[in-house]
DNA sequence: CGGCATCCCGTCTGATACTG
DNA sequence: CAGTATCAGACGGGATGCCG
């Protein structure tokens, strides 16, 4: 598909359906929980961990959500103690090349654009 | 830059200023008003016409942010009745082949995600 | 025309405590 | 270990009205 049925895609639909579904991508935790399961099958503890600052409440509940869309697979095996996993459906792994794509762009951009907010509170005290 | 030391960088700051950019760019409307804006200069109420749904509000905060971040310049004419055009910044444009990628992702796996949501929904009622 | 100010509500998020 | 339950605060976002 080119760029160009792209925009209009986007404009097309007036952007419902589309909207819906990047809110669900673009919340706070998703696209790291995306790139993170890029490594493997990963268990709860572990994600848990490598996500600093994420609270074991919004890791269940982005879990469930990329569960519930299909981008993530859930597998808890019956032992004791329990031990669940969490990995990449193809789904899902089609979302690391766009999401690497918008990370790059951002961490490539982090300087330039917190140096223009610099510059704006300078312009505008307050 | 290679995509393993993107991986890295997503993860080796704690996500901390990364995830401050990503959800500045990853709010409700922001990415469909970069990609509306990717036409060239827009006027303010040709914007909010050409984005059905976003209320004056929002589409002037967004901008404002946008604006703040150097994303997008804003240039108004001294003119009776007055006029503001909005346009991409050269970071603004950068912006566009990943906003497009992701946009892309989305529309394509549209379908399968709702499907999804529908099975999910059927399997747990309640 | 292109905003800004105000009010208000629903959602998101974090902290804490408890459970199979 | 891998959650669930509950509460409270922050925040996003819509509606409305006023202004240069």
């Amino acid at each position: 598909m080119s760029e160009y049925q792209h925009t209009c895609m986007i404009r097309g639909d007036n952007g419902q359906t589309l909207r819906a579904i990047l809110d669900q991508i673009c919340n706070k935790w998703t696209l790291l929980i995306v790139v993170t399961l890029d490594q493997g099958a990963v268990r709860f503890t572990d994600l848990h961990q490598q996500i600093p600052g994420i609270s074991q409440r919004m890791l269940t509940l982005t879990l469930r959500n990329l569960e519930r869309d299909g981008l993530v697979s859930r597998t808890a095996y019956p032992e004791a103690p329990p031990r669940v996993e969490y990995a990449l459906t193809p789904t899902g792994q089609s979302l690391i090349p766009p999401a690497l794509a918008l990370a790059g762009w951002a961490i490539e951009h982090v300087p330039g654009i917190e140096a223009s907010r610099e510059a704006y509170r300078a312009r505008i005290p307050r």
